[in-house]
DNA sequence: ACAAAATGTAAAATATACTTTACTTTATGT
DNA sequence: ACATAAAGTAAAGTATATTTTACATTTTGT
């Protein structure tokens, strides 16, 4: 699965560290995440998407292998 | 976290069988998320949005408690 | 009412999400 | 160049998602 946690967080200037805050988890959680080390569960996609202000379709999308 | 697969289903008359089928896990699998015993991961409710043709916010919604 | 399909339930096993702690590397500002 | 913030990495531990197998209950159609 793909994302583009970077680019939402860019826009909203906001860090890793920032992000992980706001959704509640650990900066570690965030950054695996970001670097595709592990798929979040959907309550954590939708803590993203609400706090980035995009829909979870825009911030992760599937990929082949999924 | 709430979801409305139930009614998901209905609309597109798929048994809980057929949607696990489609996405491509077990009918327990549905079955258990149906009935809110445990929250799908990403990739799971980004492939049910696809075969329910719903966005994921349309299928589940976060509550107080998440 | 009966048969069949659909749904609910459960236990054991496996995989993976997430936390905590801590350290290293890279980017940014002055 | 230097200091500091930000991002990357890693290992051990805990929690939970998903599978498999199997059985019980409920719903639906005739």
């Amino acid at each position: 699965m793909k994302n583009t946690l970077k680019v939402q967080r860019a826009i909203k200037n906001l860090t890793q560290a920032d992000l992980a805050e706001k959704a509640g988890v650990t900066r570690q959680t965030i950054n695996s995440i970001e670097l595709g080390k592990y798929v979040p569960t959907t309550v954590l996609s939708l803590k993203l998407a609400k706090v980035l202000g995009k829909p979870v379709e825009e911030l992760f999308q599937l990929e082949k292998g999924d």
